[in-house]
DNA sequence: TACTAAGTGGGTACAGTGTTCCCAAGACGG
DNA sequence: CCGTCTTGGGAACACTGTACCCACTTAGTA
């Protein structure tokens, strides 16, 4: 356990002699490269090149990658206006997952990047703030309000994922879903149709709508509001 | 897009001339080794090692790391045995959400790796068709049944996901939860109890209890599947 | 049985990565 | 105006995935 730990944000307000960059500088530099080219663009010989600066200057800002990665979350993060909570909860929780989502998606390399312990940065806090007041609404009980915000924040997570990854595989092979879909064609008929060992997902491929992800999103999304609905009124 | 796509798992039906290693056995050297030194320590180098060959070797098995983990995936997922469906589509829903999480738990770099093409091997496939069977217990629109299982399996990834980046964090800074908590709780004094600025966070960190992983988890649970219910009864 | 062709194991090498170590040059307090 | 501290940034290191190449073993054929 090191002793000499010191938070990045209270680094942040430390104010410098001299300044060629700054934090936030170097920050927006990063958070454009990455949302423009993707996680594997950025590295920090290409972060300094766009910042026009040497490589290992970027070290006299950021102690870290991981750090830059911190700060790069919680800047997103502070992006978003939150409004007052209106007392509707389900309102506000909507709010709040829309709110997420539309910030991953616009940020593709953000949800891959969440880490569990709360990112103490002031806009990360901010988002916190507004969500536990939006939980707030539909129960008193604070440790049943952060549960089942945290219930949504995992839904979310996990939800906008999948609709991620699947743009970054069209990204990475090149292949859009349909042109990927009509390549292991063969495959799918020999192994799973023909088989007929699984039955259900053949059903599946061949009868089932593709909802767009909105819609998916929105359907999951009523389901644990729904079912938050219920466990609240208890 | 490439016309020489072949997928791995046709290319693993075919035999070879001779064999000193196995794609196999490869495939459990690495999961052995991702499972006990995480993910950063997954490289080429130590798997090969590790199975006691050369590096290079390994591309006569395998094309890239990346298709390596991609038998790494399927692999693991086929180390749990499905029941039959019991017809309680509650209960089949729930075997398969602790059942991911359960795996996920055990290969803590599985969460992160998974990808949203489905993997289409044979073990991701008999989970698919057992996840359909237990959703299609609930309804027999094959389109809601999907929708819905979708719902939960994101809801676990998130869930699982939460859970695991906690358990990181312990790793990589070497510090367990409480003792981070009171390594940052200077700065939580200052900026967000003294501050006022962010009333709902301080209250709960002052007020809330800690859930343990399994009750946060099935908590979430249950409002999703009360929420599917709901959805499905109309 | 001898020869050829193809497939296999694996060393070397390369382009990149994050990061540490240094040093020169500039800014500040006295 | 000087000495000290802080900057900017180049060189170098340990490490990554993987393409290329070569010697060698195997399988099939004459």
């Amino acid at each position: 356990m090191p002793q000499d730990f010191t938070l990045v944000w209270t680094r942040l307000a430390e104010q410098r002699r001299r300044q060629a960059l700054s934090v936030e500088q170097i920050v927006a530099v990063a958070i454009r490269l990455a949302d423009a080219e993707g996680t594997q663009a950025l590295t920090m010989r290409r972060v300094a090149t766009e910042a026009g600066t040497g490589t290992t200057s970027l070290y006299r800002y950021v102690t870290n990658k991981d750090e830059l990665l911190e700060l790069m979350v919680d800047a997103v993060q502070g992006e978003r206006e939150w409004p007052t909570p209106s007392g509707d909860w389900r309102a506000d929780l909507t709010v709040v997952a829309d709110g997420m989502r539309a910030t991953m998606l616009r940020h593709p390399w953000l949800a891959t990047e969440l880490r569990s312990r709360p990112t103490l940065g002031p806009n990360a806090l901010r988002q916190a703030d507004f969500a536990l007041a939006a939980a707030g609404g539909a129960t008193d009980d604070i440790t049943l309000a952060s549960a089942l915000l945290g219930t949504v924040a995992n839904y979310v997570h996990g939800a906008v994922l999948a609709e991620l990854s699947e743009r970054e595989d069209v990204r990475s092979t090149g292949m859009t879903q349909d042109e990927w879909r009509s390549a292991v064609s063969p495959y799918v008929r020999e192994v799973i149709i023909d088989s007929g060992n699984y039955p259900r997902v053949a059903r599946r491929i061949f009868e089932a709508d593709d909802l767009s992800h909105d819609q998916q999103f929105a359907f999951g999304l009523e389901c644990v509001l729904a079912g938050i609905e219920k466990s609240v009124a208890r």
